[in-house]
DNA sequence: AAACAGGCCTAAA
DNA sequence: TTTAGGCCTGTT
């Protein structure tokens, strides 16, 4: 098997990439299908390429499928997106100084849109280990197979694929009430009703109510697709962690709008903060 | 054993 | 507009 011929090899070198931190990105509870092994290396499939990330002598690489362009890979770990900046713009007070230091690292993926949306309905009521069962079993039993670095890959599964089932075809994914959800929003993407890619140019008001109009999908979820899926960067999901953390620095009357462009960003920090137990 | 987990929906005030 | 109870499944 001539699986170095089909590899293609991109080194981040880690002057240019100071505000990256593969185990915080991961970690950090945006995405679901990443997983390190014993060395801490990073495996994962993202847009249908294969990928490895690890460090290196300092710098971070992504090994990854020959068909992969490097532009991909920028824009998935959002290279366009200067984090220093972000970071200065949301050191509101002291706590914001804490947590975005603690959290220095993370960066938004920009994830495909369906996958964060049919992810975050799985998510709801959920701890981070069974949303992940959830989607491997999802992956598993709907996507493609990918062959990369000696072992199978599989694709999120296309909303097209999905919408052709019905809700008890998803029993073995195990995720209860969700599978009626998971459906309809695959037939709302199929038929165009909804169009995601569409919804990524809309303003974010737009944006919250044509996805708060699928069943399933909440303020919560609809707040985790807009950040992670369509990567608005000020859309503020507010979870239990949230809801703590918030109300003990910040009181009731919050809005996120203190946060201005980047409260988005802001918000996975104080989230990877208050996860930690650190604070 | 009963309660709870990274919500949402419906019914009822 | 806010609140309570139910919901699949799994873990503590």
């Amino acid at each position: 098997m001539l699986t170095a011929e089909k590899t293609k090899t991109i080194r981040i070198p880690v002057d240019a990439a100071e505000d990256f931190d593969p185990v915080k990105i991961f970690e950090c509870g945006q995405c679901f299908r990443w997983n390190a092994d014993e060395n801490g290396v990073y495996r994962g499939i993202a847009g249908g390429f294969p990928a490895k990330v690890y460090a290196n002598n300092g710098d971070f690489i992504i090994e990854t499928d020959a068909d992969a362009e490097e532009s991909f890979w920028m824009e998935y770990f959002d290279f366009q997106t200067d984090y220093e900046e972000a970071r200065k713009s949301i050191c509101i007070d002291e706590y914001m100084k804490r947590a975005s230091d603690f959290g220095k690292g993370i960066r938004i993926l920009r994830q495909d849109p369906w996958e964060a949306l049919c992810s975050f309905i799985i998510s709801q009521c959920n701890n981070i280990p069974r949303i992940k069962g959830i989607v491997e079993r999802l992956c598993l039993h709907f996507g493609e197979e990918k062959e990369f670095d000696g072992s199978i890959y599989r694709t999120f599964p296309d909303a097209s694929e999905i919408a052709r089932l019905e809700p008890e075809e998803l029993a073995p994914l195990r995720c209860g009430y969700r599978a009626p959800y998971i459906i309809s929003a695959a037939r709302a993407v199929e038929s165009g009703e909804l169009d995601l890619d569409e919804l990524g140019k809309k303003d974010y008001e737009t944006a919250l109510n044509a996805i708060k109009s699928i069943r399933g999908v909440g303020a919560k979820v609809a707040n985790c697709f807009i950040l992670f899926g369509l990567h608005m960067l000020d859309a503020f999901p507010i979870d239990v962690w949230m809801k703590r953390a918030l109300n003990e620095h910040y009181g009731n009357d919050f809005d996120p709008a203190v946060f201005g462009r980047y409260a988005g960003l802001a918000q996975q920090y104080m989230f990877y903060y208050a996860r930690s137990g650190e604070n």
